[in-house]
DNA sequence: AGCAAATTGTAATATTATAACCTTTTATCC
DNA sequence: GGATAAAAGGTTATAATATTACAATTTGCT
């Protein structure tokens, strides 16, 4: 069901995905998603690579969008609120969230290679991690799990390239 | 055996445990623990609370230190190395290693109430982690678990100011 | 139209981190 | 013990990320 990042897909696909959900999302909570918040959300999905704040900028500029940094900061604040996208803490990155309207903590693979990052879902990890915080008495309101290292694609890549072969 | 941050303690035991294992460490690395280094470990065990960096720089200055930010830098850098410190992402700041020396991932709960953050050791889970990212071919080589929520200490004080008990 | 709330514009600044280059200190070798 | 290379530290500047504060505009509602 979920596409990969790791492998070709049609990504217009992934983003206009993330359009139509954004929509319907902001319909059900009565809140607007506005032409600069529409056109952050689609600059974060261009690829399935984190996306720095400041990156986002020089896109809106050219689309004739007022481009200072606030502008950017909000908009991305109101879709982290909506949980459209997630903010990767190890990166200072934003990626677009591939299943929003569910609540949940997630987990990023991220490619020290190429970059990309791949949402896991890891629910057990979190429950068990809760219960572990739990028993020493700690309420849990968020968990931040990033992993790095290098995705399928980029090690199968480094194995040919270095003449390794199964 | 491992101390709580949660509970009051002779932390004066931490800053000079943290430092002998320092000693230890770098001695076996034939690496060099120098005053500046030292300074910047003994600041980042002041307390059970992260340090950014530039809150370790007036500290430096009142010590006769040079204290520009590369100086500060280079000594966590250092120390990050060594595993003596440990960089929390979702606060942009530093933490003393409880039990350095072991290669291991950490895992932090950070307290949003009083600051605080407590190392907690989940070894078994990291590796199931490790599993579910293998599964799908990607190589792990680094895990960031920070669990942000309210710590035992912080929870009971707002049970009782909120007039709620047992 | 009139009003309040939400959104956006704009300028300035705060915070975190690194680059580049130079000087000093330390370890080592002869 | 002086020569020398490597490591560590000093210094200045700047990059990268994020926020504050306040003004202007747009939107939704009556």
């Amino acid at each position: 069901m979920s596409a990969s990042a790791y492998h070709p897909h049609d990504h217009q696909g992934c983003i206009s995905t993330a359009l139509q959900q954004a929509a319907q999302l902001c319909a059900e909570q009565g809140v607007r998603l506005t032409p600069i918040r529409k056109r952050v959300l689609e600059l974060v999905w261009q690829s399935h690579k984190p996306m720095g704040a400041y990156d986002l900028l020089p896109a809106l500029a050219a689309d004739g969008f007022n481009s200072a940094p606030p502008t950017v900061y909000r908009a991305l604040d109101f879709l982290l609120d909506l949980g459209l996208v997630h903010r990767l803490a190890s990166l200072n990155a934003f990626i677009g969230c591939s299943h929003p309207g569910h609540d949940h903590q997630s987990c990023f693979l991220i490619c020290k290679v190429c970059d990309k990052a791949h949402e896991m879902d890891v629910d057990p990890w979190f429950e068990a991690l809760s219960e572990a915080a739990k028993k020493q008495g700690f309420e849990v309101d968020q968990q931040i799990t990033e992993v790095v290292g290098t995705c399928p694609q980029c090690k199968e890549q480094n194995d040919i390239t270095s003449g390794q072969h199964a």
